[in-house]
DNA sequence: CACCATGTTCCTTG
DNA sequence: CCAAGGAACATGGT
């Protein structure tokens, strides 16, 4: 089977792994029909019901697929339809989603599995904290889209003015900015070299622009990286893992990717001082102390 | 055995 | 209105 030694992370999916998970499904999944629904966590599927679930889509085929933030938004059109179906997904920490031949075997935590006629479409979710759910009130409350046109910085300078939070605290605020998660808002604060403490409010417009160029940079690298990157490249599964640090059959710039996360006492990339970590909101915040100032 | 990690939501207390 | 903290969710890695 060829198959590498197993020596890298699973990648938390944030944005830039919604993202090209998205663009995977995408010709994977248009056109085809929702023959059978097998629900094994009715949880994931919350509020909406296991019966909901399949009456609605039942015999419904997939028309779109989009990303919101860090959701999945499946477009479906309905057997006895009318209008059409929006299905939500979030891979929450550790949610997968790929699709299967019909004799491979379940992984343990399948949640949901779509019988598709040829292959099954499973999603996965060993802590079953993510969703898939018809449910579209979630992505409703959502904050500016970071890679969008609508991402300006004056626009984001009014959204981080009415907060005094620290930014590192206030980019996992998904209702302000949606998609950063821990390790890119601790990535993106790096490069802007803005200190993660700084009081939202009291960053400088100037401060703001390098900010927002500094997240659009670290998320789009990500997404090219991604798109680099076979999701079914350890020679099994076809399963949409996202992984960092270093895997074998990786492309060069694999271990320089994350310049700071996860990089505690390692030396800073710019000043070769010792990275730190600390704790914000009860989560892991890496920074170089010397060139993040504030 | 204990502790840590991730994202989101909810809850309490100020 | 906001801040800050904690718990919960569930599991596996160390």
């Amino acid at each position: 089977m060829n198959r590498p030694a197993i020596f890298f992370k699973i990648h938390m999916p944030e944005l830039p792994e919604v993202e090209v998970l998205t663009r995977h499904l995408r010709p994977l999944l248009l056109g085809k029909t929702i023959r059978g629904i097998s629900v094994r966590r009715a949880k994931v599927l919350a509020p909406t019901t296991p019966g909901e679930f399949r009456r609605t889509l039942l015999g419904a085929k997939f028309t779109g697929l989009a990303r919101r933030g860090k959701y999945l938004m499946f477009r479906l059109d309905g057997k006895r339809a009318g209008k059409p179906i929006t299905l939500l997904g979030h891979l929450g920490m550790t949610g997968r989603m790929f699709l299967a031949r019909k004799h491979e075997r379940l992984p343990v935590h399948a949640a949901v599995i779509f019988d598709l006629g040829r292959e099954s479409f499973i999603y996965e979710d060993t802590r079953y904290f993510g969703r898939l759910t018809l449910d579209g009130s979630a992505t409703a409350k959502l904050g500016l889209e970071p890679l969008s046109r609508d991402f300006q910085p004056a626009t984001f300078a009014r959204a981080l003015r009415r907060f005094r939070q620290a930014i590192k605290v206030k980019l996992l605020d998904q209702m302000l900015v949606a998609g950063v998660g821990n390790i890119y808002a601790s990535e993106a604060l790096f490069r802007a070299r803005l200190s993660p403490k700084r009081a939202a409010n009291k960053l400088t417009s100037r401060q703001i622009g390098r900010l927002r160029n500094a997240i659009r940079k670290v998320l789009a690298e990500a997404i090219r990286w991604g798109s680099t990157v076979p999701l079914n490249f350890d020679g099994n599964n076809s399963d949409g893992l996202f992984y960092f640090g270093r895997a074998s059959g990786a492309p060069d710039f694999y271990e320089e990717r994350l310049q700071v996360y996860d990089r505690e006492g390692q030396p800073c990339p710019n000043c070769r001082r010792p990275i730190r970590r600390m704790t914000q909101a009860a989560r892991s915040t890496y920074y170089c102390p010397h060139c993040q100032r504030g």
